[in-house]
DNA sequence: TGAAATGTTGGGGCG
DNA sequence: ACGCCCCAACATTTC
């Protein structure tokens, strides 16, 4: 009879599985464990706490049983491994940076011991070692790398595990002891009526996707008044879906505008250019990708704190940073224009907003923040020229024409027409503006088109 | 996955 | 009738 073990990470599901389902092929039994990390952002912690709680149920019904701990995953694994006689260890490759330090040292010290040990690509559509350009270097532009990965994307058949024989449980942490919840104040009471973590929750978000969205996806994703992105990517960061589940899914949808299906299975590029950089440059979370664009960036806790709590008096960044606030999360067409707003209009360094991006979103995720925020910020990979400096009057006026967004998250707006919704100006001028202003919103913290100019000085003077 | 400044064109008002 | 000017509207360039 032989055991093996599984670390789970960010791969909360067990179907496509490579890790859980080779273990569950070679030995009689399997034990499953997640090793929890407190450097976790706080929105997440929320996340993770409803689909572990949705994961041991449904490894529970294969007859596994999930062990919760906390500490070293060094000295975790090392202890069950010895202290159970256990004959493999399977994970899959970790994909943070110091994810992938842990775990080369597990792997490591497994060797030491002559004990099995596999790992397995969980989280990716390609290997990132094996594309490069056609001279051999390391990509460094979106749209060759994502042709290259298209060409040689190899989507597995589905990896369904079978049940195994019950085990008797061992020692572990109970998960309501992690306390992932917050209290005092409960900041995610609202969550739950917009997320269901956990597999069930993730499938019927596809379905519902796959079904509705996608065929109008290519143009809806960037309306921020309508439903038009797929809400995925809290499921997909922590490994609810598989990459290949959801490529089959949409792949297989019946009817749908293959515009749509091609945009989307696009952004799924995106996220896997941000891991290839990442891959290559584990210094992307913490340094410029493009080394020379150091910018002078400032420190005013002022109008960052303005930012944060969805003050600054622009209406479209206040429904942005408010909808985050509220939902844990943020429409990516948002997501660009109060982050250029961060880092350009305030000169705040784009670490910074990535940090509060990392501690507020479900879906932070270390590749995607950092690779996103660089990009923004113009010192990142295929980045946005540092003069691309989005306007929120015109970039609100373009992507909610009528308001809705606005109106929904800066409900001291409600009453404002549509017509002028989006210019502080213009609603100082209406008469909505009497009592507005100073009152109960904001008035705007930053001049836009004087704070444009010194970015674009400041811009200038690096290339100098 | 920009915005603003600058350049060009063409219709219409007007003397 | 004709040239001139104005200025949208659109295109191009620049940051």
């Amino acid at each position: 009879m032989s055991t093996a073990l599984v670390c789970f990470q960010n791969d909360l599901r067990i179907d496509d599985h490579p890790a859980l389902y080779q273990a569950c092929q070679n030995h009689d039994f399997v034990i499953p464990i997640y090793v929890y990390d407190p450097g976790m952002g706080s929105a997440q912690k929320w996340w993770v706490h409803h689909s572990l709680r949705a994961l041991q149920q449904q490894l529970s019904e294969k007859g596994m049983i999930l062990g919760l701990y906390r500490g070293k995953v060094q000295d975790i694994v090392m202890n069950l491994v010895k202290t159970h006689g256990l004959d493999a260890v399977y994970w899959n490759h970790a994909i943070t940076v110091q994810g992938k330090g842990v775990y080369a040292a597990v792997a490591k010290q497994l060797d030491h011991m002559g004990v099995k040990n596999q790992q397995f690509n969980g989280h990716l559509l390609c290997n990132p070692d094996q594309i490069r350009t056609s001279t051999g270097s390391i990509a460094k532009v979106f749209t060759p790398f994502w042709r290259h990965c298209l060409q040689n994307m190899v989507i597995p058949d589905p990896m369904i595990i079978s049940a195994k024989d019950r085990m008797v449980p061992l020692v572990s942490d109970d998960l309501d002891d992690w306390s992932l919840l917050p209290q005092h104040p409960n900041w995610a009471k609202e969550f739950d009526q917009h997320w269901q973590p956990g597999v069930t929750g993730a499938v019927k978000k596809l379905e519902h996707f796959a079904e509705g969205g996608l065929s109008h996806y290519a143009i809806r994703r960037n309306d921020l008044g309508k439903e038009g992105v797929s809400s995925l990517s809290p499921h997909i960061h922590f490994g609810e879906l598989s990459l290949w589940q959801i490529y089959r899914r949409v792949g297989q949808q019946t009817g749908a505008d293959p515009e749509g299906v091609r945009v989307f299975i696009s952004q799924l590029g995106w996220r896997e250019f941000s891991y290839y950089l990442l891959h290559h440059f584990p210094h992307l979370p913490d340094q410029n990708f493009k080394e020379k664009m150091n910018f002078p960036w400032k420190t005013d806790e002022t109008t960052l704190t303005a930012w944060k709590k969805g003050q600054t008096g622009f209406p479209i960044i206040d429904a942005g940073m408010r909808q985050l606030w509220h939902t844990g999360t943020m429409n990516n067409r948002a997501r660009l224009i109060v982050s250029s707003f961060l880092t350009k209009n305030l000169m705040t360094d784009w670490r910074v907003g990535a940090a509060w991006f990392m501690d507020t979103l479900l879906d932070a995720d270390e590749a995607n923040n950092s690779a996103g925020w660089q990009w923004v910020a113009g010192c990142g990979a295929d980045a946005a020229p540092y003069f691309r400096i989005f306007n929120p009057i015109l970039q609100g006026q373009k992507f909610d024409p009528d308001g809705t967004y606005v109106k929904r998250w800066v409900p001291e707006l409600a009453d404002v027409p549509a017509r002028v919704i989006h210019d502080p100006e213009k609603i100082r001028a209406s008469s909505h503006g009497s009592g507005l202003f100073g009152g109960h919103y904001p008035a705007p913290i930053v001049d836009l088109d004087e704070t444009r100019q010194a970015a674009l000085q400041a811009y200038k003077e690096l290339t100098d």
